[in-house]
DNA sequence: ATGTTTTTGGTAAATTTATAACAGAAGCTA
DNA sequence: TAGCTTCTGTTATAAATTTACCAAAAACAT
C-alpha cells in the first residue's frame, strides 16, 4: 500500500472535509461501490457521479496523485493486496477492528435478530396492519411504555406527516385515561410493549379492547402479554450482547410500515408533505439540504 | 452477471485448452492476481505476462468479449457484485414474501446502510468516543432535533441507568440556551443531526463548541455542518426505499455505545442498575419478566 | 445589492491505449 | 528439408481517454 498504509477509501475520508460540493459527490459515488467504480474509465466516473470530467480529474490530483492513471494503479495495488491477504475478513463488520470488538459483535446480533425476525413475518398481516395505520376514518392511537415511547414517538412523528387522526399515548403518563374517553370500535392501537412488559401498557391495552378497537402490537420474541388482546402481532428477536436490549429490529419493522403505509396514502400524502415542508421553511427551523 | 453467470475467472479456464502457448502463458497470469491485474491497461497486462499486445486483445476476443474494454468492464461487474455479496445469500429476508416486497426490499437497503457504515467507522475513535461518554467528571449533554431527538432520547433513558450527570437537550425547545449556562470544558456533547440539518442543533454546538466542551456528532453520511466542530464524527448511511430516511443504523451505532460505556463503568453500573431495579418494583410499574 | 473569489463545466489539445494489418518465426506434415 | 499452416511480435492507424485552459456560474464577503 503507498502513503503510510492509508487505503484510499481513508484518504479520501479524511480529505472529505476539503472537498468542494461537487468533488464530495464524486467521493461518496465512489465510496459507494468501491473500488470497481474507481477502476474505470475516469469520463464514466464523472457520468456516474453526476459530475463534470474536469472534476474528477481536479480531485484525483488533491488527492495526491499525478493523474488519474496513478490513482487507479494504487486501487489495483491495494486490491491485489486484498485479495492475497490469508485474512479475507469478510466476516467482519468494521474492517479495522478484531472480530471480537464490539462494534462487530454487536452487529453480528443485529443482522442476526432481522434475520429471525423477518423470517418469522407473515407478509399478509403485515401489510393488513400497515392498511389499518393507512385508513384515515379509523383514529390511530400510538402507544409506547417507559423505554419504548422513543419508537412510538418515531412511528409517530412520521405518521404526522402522513394522515390526521393521530395521537401517542406515553402509557407512564398519568394523563393517558383521559385520552381513552372517545376510543369506539373503529380506532386502531398501535402498541409497543417490549420487557421488561408494563402493566400500565396492559391496562390501556384492556381498556381499548373492550371499546372494541383494533390491537396492533409490536412486541419481543417472548411476547407482552397484551398479544392476547392483539389483532395482529409482531415479535422481534432484540438479543444483544449488552446489558439492554437492541431496538434496532422492531425499528426497522416500523420504518417499513412508516413506509409502506405512505405508499398507500400516496395521493393524501403528498399533499400534506408538501404543506409540512413550506412551514418548515417558513420557520427557518431547518437548513436546505444540499 | 454475464453469459450462464460464470465468473470470468471461470471462462478463462474453460478454455485454457483451446489457447496457444503465448495466450495460456497470458492467462495464468491474469489468474495469478486475479481481478486486479486485467483491470489495469492492456499493455501493462502484455508487459506483466512477457507477450506481446496484440496478443492480449486476440485472446479477450477469443474469449468472447468484443474488445479489451468490454472485458475490463465486466470484470469491474463482477468485482462489484463480490464486494456487495459477502452476506447476500439470503436473497429474501421475509422468506413468506417475494423479494420485492417492501419488507425485503427495506431489509436489503437497511443491511446495506450497515455494512457500509461499520465499513468507514474507525474503532479506535469509538472507543475514544465511549470513554468520554464514560467519564463520570464530565456532565454529559445529549442533543436532538425535530426527529433525531427520538435517538438522542434513547441513549437518554440507557445512560440515566449508566451514570450521573446528564442531560438532555431538544435543539427544537426554546429553553435550551438555559442548558448551557454552567457548561465547561470537560463537558461532553453528544450531538444527532441528520439531514435536513436544524439551525438551532448547529447554534447550540457552537455556543458548546465556544465554551471548549468536546463534541461528538452522529450524523449521517452527507453530514451535518456540526461536524466542523465536533471533535469526532459518526457518519451512517440511511437511505431506504422510501420518503423517509432510515435510523436503523444509527440506532445501532448509540446501541453499542450504550454496551460499551456500560462495560467500562460496571463497578459503579452495578449499583445503580440494583437501585432502579429496586425502584421500579417497588412503583409496580413494572411485571417481572418471566 | 455589488464586487470578488471560488468552483464548475465545456472544449480542445495531447497523450495514452486499443485495434488492425502485415511480416517474420515457429511448428507441423510429408 | 520443403512447403504449408499457425502463431507471434513489430509497426502503423484509429479511437479513447486524460489533461490543460478558459469562460460561465455559484458562493461568499462586504
Amino acid at each position: 500500500m503507498s502513503d503510510l498504509d492509508l487505503t484510499i477509501s481513508d484518504r479520501i475520508q479524511h480529505k472529505l472535509d476539503d472537498l468542494t460540493r461537487a468533488e464530495r459527490q464524486l467521493a461518496h459515488s465512489i465510496l459507494e461501490n468501491y473500488p470497481a467504480s474507481g477502476l474505470g474509465p475516469l469520463s464514466a466516473l464523472a457520468k456516474g457521479a453526476n459530475v463534470s470530467v474536469p472534476t474528477v480529474a481536479r480531485m484525483v490530483q488533491k488527492l495526491g496523485f499525478k493523474g488519474y492513471p496513478e490513482f487507479q494503479s494504487e486501487l489495483r495495488e491495494e486490491l491485489k493486496a486484498k485479495v492475497k491477504n490469508p485474512i479475507a475478513k469478510h466476516d467482519t463488520w468494521a474492517e479495522r477492528a478484531p472480530s471480537e470488538h464490539l462494534l462487530n459483535r454487536f452487529t453480528d446480533a443485529v443482522i442476526d435478530n432481522i434475520r429471525h425476525t423477518l423470517g418469522q413475518i407473515e407478509p399478509e398481516l403485515f401489510d393488513k396492519a400497515c392498511a389499518m395505520a393507512a385508513d384515515p376514518e379509523r383514529h390511530l392511537y400510538i402507544v409506547g411504555g417507559r423505554i419504548t415511547h422513543t419508537l412510538a414517538e418515531y412511528l409517530f412523528l412520521h405518521m404526522q406527516a402522513i394522515r390526521p387522526q393521530l395521537t401517542h399515548i406515553q402509557s407512564t403518563s398519568n394523563a393517558w385515561p383521559h385520552y381513552l374517553l372517545d376510543v369506539n370500535q373503529d380506532d386502531v392501537f398501535i402498541i409497543f410493549d417490549m420487557r421488561r412488559y408494563e402493566n400500565n401498557t396492559l391496562k390501556l391495552a384492556e381498556i381499548a379492547h373492550e371499546k372494541g378497537a383494533k390491537i396492533v402490537l409490536f412486541t419481543d420474541q417472548w411476547r407482552s402479554p397484551v398479544h392476547q388482546l392483539a389483532d395482529i402481532s409482531f415479535s422481534s428477536r432484540i438479543v444483544a450482547p449488552s446489558a439492554w436490549d437492541s431496538a434496532a429490529t422492531p425499528l426497522l419493522l416500523v420504518e417499513t410500515m412508516i413506509s409502506t403505509v405512505q405508499n398507500l396514502t400516496w395521493g393524501d400524502t403528498k399533499d400534506r408533505m408538501e404543506a409540512l415542508e413550506d412551514m418548515f421553511d417558513q420557520t427557518k427551523l431547518f437548513r436546505k439540504f444540499t
